[in-house]
DNA sequence: ATTGAATGATACGGAACCGTAACAAACCTT
DNA sequence: AAGGTTTGTTACGGTTCCGTATCATTCAAT
């Protein structure tokens, strides 16, 4: 089941989500990270950073850098893959899959107030 | 009339556009940014730095500096306050318009191919 | 065993952003 | 007109991110 919206819906939800993202003094994810990690938490298993430097279209080294950082917040993790070393595989953490819920709700909620 | 999605719904709606914007070669705008702009381009005139400041609550050097970089890509422009010359208003550009009008439509397009 | 390919990490210089503090200009009140 | 307030900008030091190039490790093929 599709959602649909007018443009007027949809740029108000949009601002709306940024709004909350901007004064929230959670950790604030850039576009880039957020794409990363929502991938990570949405697309089926298992997550490279080749794959995943692919599925963005950005080089190895910047999906390298994200998964630094949100790993140092704990919200991924990377893991050796036994089977083929070279690999990296990224998991989730408990911490990410509040951090993807909570963002979630805020999308919800700012779909649910929104103006005629 | 309100926007109503299920949590899968709205994370992969977010998932989307992150995708549609990070692999686009649009210029990459963070998401202050982003609330900058879609607050100037949806609330009502006039935009001060202090307004956008207190609505983000974030300070107001964030906000000049967020000016300064989306100013010199067009998205908006910047006149001094006749009336009261402490003031600078905010104000939208052709180009700017034309950003927001895409990101509308890009939103529009990920929520019409949401799987069920 | 050696060579070549593939994967991910690191190095480097540069650009952008942040938060705090200090600043110039304009206004307002007395 | 003088002092204080308000507004927006700039300066500063620090952090983060970027893109390119290079590197170490692992695998695969001969």
């Amino acid at each position: 089941m599709s959602v649909v919206m007018r443009p007027s819906q949809a740029l108000r939800l949009w601002q709306q989500v940024a709004l909350a993202e901007v004064r929230d003094e959670q950790p604030d994810l850039s576009v880039r990270q957020t794409a990363i990690l929502l991938t990570i938490y949405l697309d089926p298993p298992p997550h490279t950073v080749r794959g995943l430097a692919a599925k963005l279209a950005v080089t190895k080294p910047v999906i390298t850098r994200a998964l630094d950082s949100m790993g140092a917040l704990k919200l991924v993790s990377r893991h050796r893959d036994e089977a083929d070393k070279r690999n990296v595989l990224v998991k989730r953490t408990v911490e990410g899959a509040l951090y993807v819920e909570r963002l979630g709700d805020v999308i919800i909620e700012a779909g649910r107030e929104l103006p005629l």
